[in-house]
DNA sequence: TATAATTTTTAGATTAACCTAAAAATTATA
DNA sequence: TATAATTTTTAGGTTAATCTAAAAATTATA
């Protein structure tokens, strides 16, 4: 009952990223699309997940949490943005390279571990993208960050998280200097096509309209 | 054909253990003792590892590792001993603690990840229990050992090593002070039981047989 | 609100790794 | 060296996680 698989943690995992205070229920195909698999296979893992109480599950109707499910997927959060640091400040990796690594050594189960990790990094409070980690009671704080699409003209903003993990996108924003604590200034909105012209370390630099959703600032 | 599975890596790393220079094959039955299945699970196993040639097979023969079986097998061993070295230096567990969870962590497949680790590690010649490490060739420096069963009266010896990993016997050593490093001397062998006065620290201790066919030391 | 489109579930298979029981091969022993 | 004991393999099943195809339920739209 308390074991959990791999399997299911990576759908624990999934369906909280997928749940938002929004949201009422996370959708079948939604997760199929997450997770590689097809929505069949997601029906019977359902099943399984609610008849473990992890989930809530009422067919056609999607599915959230139960408190059990949220502690577990915030434990395999917290197991991978710990690993995420430390790969990236013990073991020099960029952070680009540490996110599929770390989707593997967080289904590793040792509570002395991680929270023996947690001390030998410092405790620290975010990941190498910005996300909080979660401590080792489960309790997650996530700041108020803004995607730069939101932000107003002549508004300044500390670079502080970003919505995508993929190695391609993270290398662009290094490429460009868009780093995590980098102030910006909004300069100008294109109407067109949603691109932002941005002020950076005192030069103008234009990203497109998915950059600018896809990077946070706390302002 | 080159992704090996948990399980395909568990079956290579219990041949390569139950191989000896002496060994001319290992049986089916002695697998299943170590990986706690049954005979006709590992012939199955057998039947496809040999598929994959990772080993050679012949039935009702047992079998022996072919060169990319056992560059597998090397491999799988310096990631296990290298976690080792990591949990017991880094994240200061003691030496008894380390062995389930590096059961764990040795399937983690990154190269990256392990030759980093082993840069940060100090590239150490050997685990917390005395074994070596193969280096990033699967090159291993297997030391010429003497278990204390089979030193002579006066003789002097480093402990240097164990053949036994379990958290009961690594405390008991522990206790008594036969830790790494120590020299000792043998005082006296008790031929009814097997028995071995050492002098450990300038005084005696008697050890049992069991003790003595286990420890092992570099004279 | 009836029909069409979409989403989700069910039915029925497949695969890897395991199992028990029985058959076959090997090894030990009388 | 024939028979007994042991080891190993085969035969036939189970379980978790997956799949495709078809049926059922929900949601969108005319
Ligand atoms: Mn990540
Ligand atoms: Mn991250
Ligand atoms: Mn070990
Ligand atoms: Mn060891």
């Amino acid at each position: 009952m308390l074991a959990t698989s791999f399997t299911e943690e990576n759908y624990l995992k999934t369906i909280f990223h997928l749940s938002t205070p929004q949201t009422v229920a996370v959708n079948t195909n939604a997760i199929a699309d997450v997770l590689k698999t097809k929505a069949a296979s997601v029906t019977d893992m359902l099943k399984k997940l609610a008849e473990k109480d992890f989930i809530n599950y009422v067919k056609y109707q999607g599915v959230t949490l139960t408190p059990k499910g949220n502690q577990t997927a915030l434990n395999i959060i917290r197991k991978h943005r710990l690993w995420e640091v430390f790969l990236v400040d013990k073991l020099n990796f960029k952070w680009d390279e540490v996110h599929d690594l770390a989707e593997d050594l967080e289904h590793i189960n040792s509570t002395k571990l991680i929270n023996s990790l947690d001390e030998f990094l410092g405790f620290p409070k975010f990941d190498p993208h910005g996300d909080p980690i979660p401590d080792k009671n489960g309790v997650l704080n996530e700041p108020a960050l803004l995607p730069v699409s939101k932000m107003k003209i002549n508004q300044t903003g500390i670079i502080s998280g970003v919505r995508e993990h993929t190695s391609v996108f993270l290398n662009y924003l290094e490429k460009v200097g868009l780093v995590l604590g980098k102030k910006i200034l909004i300069k100008e909105t294109i109407e067109f096509d949603g691109s932002v012209i941005i002020d950076i370390d005192g030069k103008a630099q234009t990203i497109s309209r998915d950059v600018a959703k896809n990077l946070l600032t706390a302002v």
